[in-house]
DNA sequence: CGGAAATAGTCAGTGTGCTGATGAAATCTC
DNA sequence: GAGATTTCATCAGCACACTGACTATTTCCG
C-alpha cells in the first residue's frame, strides 16, 4: 500500500528514455563511440579550438566526465589535445582527421536511430516530444545557475 | 561545418533531462536515497517478497544493477534479503520498517520535486509529456524483447 | 533416477556522471 | 610587484548501468 506509480515520475521515465536510447545507440549507430563522446566530438567540430571547459558548457557535462570522456576520444586518436601556449591552464582540443571520419558516418547513423527511437509518434508529436523535453530541462538547468538569462551580448 | 544540433536528438534531451532530474532530487528529496532507490523500495513496498529479478523487471533495471542497488538499501538496514527456503537461488526482498518510513517520506518530497520539475508546463502540457516519453520508451523496450505483447493471461 | 537445459545471482570490466579536494597557472588588487 | 582570488584541469571516491563469464540451484526429459 501507498506504493507510488512510477509512469507519472518524470526522472523515471526519463532513465527508461536514456536505457531506450542507449540501446539503440548500440545496435544501430557504434558500439564503441557512445552517444556522450559523440556528443564531444560533435562540439569539436562545430568549434575547434574549444578547451574542455567549453566543450562541458556545449554538451552540458561537468569537468570531470568532460575529462574521462576526452580521454577516451584522445586515446582513441579521434581528437588532439595541446596546452595553449597564451594560457597555460588551458588545455585546447581539436578533432583529428580520423575523428571528422568518424563523425561522419555516425552523424549519418544516428539520424537513422532518431528516426526508430521516434518511429511511434506522429510527425507533429516528434516535435513537440523535442520542445517539452528541452523546455523542462532548460528551465532546471536554469535553476542551478541562477542568472545568466536573455542572450548574452557580444 | 557538419556538426549536428542536439538539441534534434532525443538521447541527449533524455541526458540533460536526466541531469536536471538528478541535480533537483538530491537539492529537494535525498542526498542519500537516490531516484533508482527509491524506484527499487517502492516496488518492494507495493510486492512485498520479489526477488531481484522480479524487481528488475518492474524498474527497468538489469540484475547487476539491482544487486548493486539492493546491496546499498539492505548495508542501510531499509530492506531485509533472505534466501527462498522453496527455490535456493531466489533471495527474496522485503522493506524493513524503517524502509517504509523512509519510503512514505520521500513520496511526499518527490511529488514536491516533480511539480517543480514540470513547472515549466501547463496542465495538459505535462500529461502529454509523460504520455510521450512513456510511448517511446515502451516502443524501444518492445524492440528489445521481442513478443511478450498483449495481455499475459493469468 | 540422472544428465541437459533453464534460471537466479554474483563478479569483473567498462563507461557515464556527480562532488569535493588539490595543484597549477593566470588575473585582480592593493 | 606580491599576495589573494579566480580559473582550468586532475584525482579520488561514490553511484548507476550495461555486457559477458561464471556458479549454484532447479527443472525438464528421456
Amino acid at each position: 500500500m501507498a506504493a507510488v506509480d512510477l509512469s507519472t515520475h518524470p526522472g523515471h521515465l526519463a532513465r527508461r528514455l536514456q536505457q531506450a536510447h542507449h540501446l539503440l545507440w548500440n545496435a544501430m549507430v557504434s558500439e564503441e563511440i557512445t552517444s556522450p563522446q559523440f556528443a564531444v566530438l560533435n562540439a569539436l567540430i562545430a568549434e575547434p579550438g574549444l578547451d574542455q571547459r567549453g566543450v562541458g558548457e556545449r554538451v552540458r557535462l561537468d569537468r570531470s566526465t568532460v575529462a574521462d570522456v576526452v580521454g577516451r576520444l584522445t586515446r582513441r586518436d579521434l581528437l588532439d589535445k595541446v596546452r595553449d601556449p597564451q594560457d597555460g591552464r588551458r588545455a585546447l582540443l581539436r578533432p583529428t582527421a580520423e575523428g571528422r571520419r568518424v563523425h561522419r558516418r555516425l552523424t549519418v547513423r544516428a539520424a537513422r536511430m532518431n528516426e526508430v527511437l521516434l518511429a511511434p509518434l506522429a510527425d507533429e508529436e516528434r516535435a513537440l516530444f523535442l520542445s517539452l523535453i528541452q523546455r523542462v530541462a532548460d528551465a532546471a538547468e536554469r535553476l542551478r545557475d541562477p542568472l545568466a538569462e536573455t542572450v548574452t551580448p557580444s
